[in-house]
DNA sequence: GTCTATATTCCGATAGAC
DNA sequence: GTCTATCGGAATATAGAC
């Protein structure tokens, strides 16, 4: 992997694990066995960061959607879960909760873009719920969107509270997500 | 208002506008036109007052509980919800969304209070959809806690999806949390 | 691309006068 | 209880050598 590459893998472990504001470019060069002024070169500013953590972020989904395109609605849904399950098993939260809380201190750019990686988000969700309706493996009444909005809150905030109550608590709402869909 | 209690209370505004790490006892002093070191008088460290803020939280909540434990399900429920509207109204996240983020940043005694204080939460959402469910005006299939949590976690992550998504996606995943007690 | 060195700013915290 | 003044540390960022 790439200098460059490894930046953001470490720079997006942080921002979930400390938050944006808590981690600083020496965290990630001591990490790295280089200096602060490295890292700089590679991202001048910590804005720059952001920004290409997000890209990365939502580089990534682009390519789990086009990867389970051909799949069915529950091994489409199944795949967005996991996401969340591998946060958790990392003990981190998500990028999106984690710099939601932090909306009013980041770079509007940051903002931007965040926004469009929730949309993106929010999209993948709604039409594999839409197509889960349509097929009949799925049944709720509200619209796709709607639950598409209750599932992907029930996700980010298990892995917010759980951290609190009970880790296993996580697992007892994923569960119940699913369950959520067959009614 | 004394002024540990209006430190208290800006204080806790910044927590869940700004985050933990991104306030300075300068926002609060500049608010208040005094200065950095007669927040320290008292509140020592920034940890003091994390705690304190805390402590009021907790304190609101017992209020809360004592106040409506002479009503219904229905009514005790829309007083917890109410918590969460009032918050959106002021564009602000929760305090346990907020902390919950930056929980590997803050000292050990900010989080074991922030657990128990989420405790709190669970407890009582639970008392209240069990009452609920017992009476016969809430109908769920899980348990009441799981149900709790379904609840708090769309509530908690809705003030935070919100906004990135739409505004308006709060009032909708409110109004199907209701409807979801229903089924 | 990485280094040393440093400029700049900000923050948490404290000492001591009033 | 609030003030002035300041210490010490940390973080973002840059200049210039290698």
């Amino acid at each position: 992997m790439s200098t460059r590459e490894t930046i953001i893998q470490l720079g997006d472990q942080l921002i979930r694990s400390k938050g944006f504001n808590a981690f600083s470019f020496y965290d990630i060069s001591e990490k790295m066995k280089i200096k602060n002024a490295s890292v700089h070169y590679h991202f001048p500013t910590k804005t720059d960061l952001g920004i290409s953590i997000l890209e990365a972020h939502r580089q990534k989904l682009h390519s789990l959607i086009e990867s389970t395109s051909t799949k069915g609605p529950v091994d489409k849904l199944n795949s967005f879960l996991l996401i969340y399950t591998t946060i958790k098993s990392e003990g981190h939260v998500c990028l999106v909760g984690s710099l939601a809380t932090d909306l009013n201190t980041v770079d509007l750019k940051i903002a931007n873009e965040l926004k469009t990686f929730a949309d993106e988000i929010l999209n993948w969700v709604t039409t594999i719920l839409d197509e889960g309706k349509t097929s009949g493996v799925f049944s709720f009444q509200c619209s796709p969107r709607t639950k598409a909005l209750m599932v992907i809150t029930n996700m980010l905030a298990a892995l917010q509270l759980s951290r609190l109550t009970n880790e296993e608590d996580f697992y007892t709402i994923r569960n119940e997500v699913i369950k959520g869909l067959k009614d």
